[in-house]
DNA sequence: CCACCTCTGTGCGCTACCGCACATATGCAT
DNA sequence: ATGCATATGTGCGGTAGCGCACAGAGGTGG
């Protein structure tokens, strides 16, 4: 089942009618490489990108170079959403942190079409208290569980927004990530290898038992994500659901 | 120049058109007694507060009991977005941190009005950009700053939300806000009391050198503060304008 | 095959914060 | 005034995570 890029591959898009999708026509497919820049911290934006088979991530940097994310993007949103809140710009950076494509329009369409007050409108409200819901909760979990749990969320979430069990990534990058050291990481991912609950090297992570991960994740991972279902029960149903096609149990 | 209670107070109010301000006639004027619940984690919401001499947190509680302050709303703001955004409920409690009054508005009423995609919709917009702003850098926070400068923050944050330089806190209740022991808050007040900067005793703190606070605090309350001023600026030019009175300078 | 760069592993002293136990102080009610 | 509940002060051992330094290990390109 060889399968090209379609808009469909991310949820919103997945969601919206025929006639809302016709106006939304610009849509272009753009490749997202591993640490691209979408925008900095201030930057006017001038795209919404709707991810198909990338991760971006929110991120926080701080005066002193230290940072955190603050929510991750995948197949189930987009990137951008402050310009329909009337701000334009955000005091965060979003990052490519798993390589893929995506699907981009300039903000001037999509406000356009925003401001139609109809699906998209609806869609993206409802998208925007998911991602209260995210940011709230890591401000939680950065608060209050250590290193290991908050890796096993991670990974986690990641995992959601890719089609396999592998993912790229360096242990150094999840420490940015995280907004911890190196070290601490390497220990927490050493733990999950010894337990055979991962496999690693040199950037590439195998998950090979994810149900291990969820009991070792803290609580935050599981109110996220059922807060998500919860409100696009729609897009989740099937995590790589084509347009055209009938949604089946993965 | 004595003054009752009026909606005008509460920032998002003043600035909503004469004609909006008609249909949201059943607006009533609630007490908001330290300690009070609004609504409890998962909550199907029922009234929406535009708080004007009381500031409300919005807490999450942990399976464990611990707790987190996502985001602190006074009369800048309004508590009960989840009604706008077709989600109903939060997976977070609202809880009165400082007493005193709110105008409460049921959940249908303002529903209706926002559903007219008119000046609320664009206000409503910007401000929840602005509480985004807030809970992402509450994420930042809770990583990366030690109790010190979180406890600088916080009293920021209250003191632009109330008249005086005053305010009714116990370190336990300020404690259970930043998701830290008592003792950790006792440590850091005690230090600030020690140079001067405040003054306190048993729940009642007073603020003798807001300057100070400032240096000491770290980036995060100047960059909220930024933001919701940027994204919200006629609302904070007067900290307690009333509807009909021309804008002073406080 | 070798050199090199990147990624990962490990050790060490240090600090912030925790959990607990208990001492002291302060306002309020009678 | 006197008691009492509540608020605050302090000390102590324990731990998670930090910053740093450096040692292996594993790809990649010449």
């Amino acid at each position: 089942m060889p399968e090209g890029p379609s808009p469909g591959q991310n949820h919103l898009l997945a969601e919206l009618p025929a006639d809302v999708m016709a106006r939304l026509m610009p849509l272009e497919l753009v490749t997202m490489p591993l640490g691209k820049v979408l925008y900095e911290s201030g930057d006017t934006l001038r795209h919404v990108y709707f991810p198909t088979d990338s991760i971006v991530s929110l991120l926080y940097v701080m005066e002193s170079g230290a940072s955190a994310e603050i929510s991750v993007v995948g197949n189930e949103g987009l990137i951008g959403v402050a310009l329909f809140m009337g701000g334009e710009s955000t005091p965060s950076r979003a990052i490519v942190q798993s390589a893929g494509h995506a699907y981009r329009l300039p903000g001037q369409v999509i406000k356009e079409e925003f401001n139609r007050h109809g699906a998209l409108l609806q869609l993206i409200l409802r998208y925007i208290q998911a991602l209260l819901t995210q940011m709230a909760q890591t401000a939680v979990c950065n608060r209050h569980h250590t290193i290991d749990q908050q890796l096993c969320r991670w990974l986690l979430l990641s995992l959601d927004r890719l089609p396999g069990n592998q993912l790229t990534m360096t242990q150094e990058l999840i420490a940015n990530m995280l907004g911890v050291r190196r070290e601490g990481v390497t220990d927490a991912a050493g733990k999950l290898q010894k337990l055979g609950i991962i496999e690693y090297s040199r950037g590439h992570i195998t998950v090979l038992n994810r149900d291990a991960l969820e009991q070792l994740s803290c609580e935050c991972y599981a109110v996220v994500k059922k807060e998500t279902d919860r409100l696009l029960p729609y897009l989740t149903q099937s995590a790589h659901s084509d347009v055209e096609k009938v949604y089946i149990d993965q």
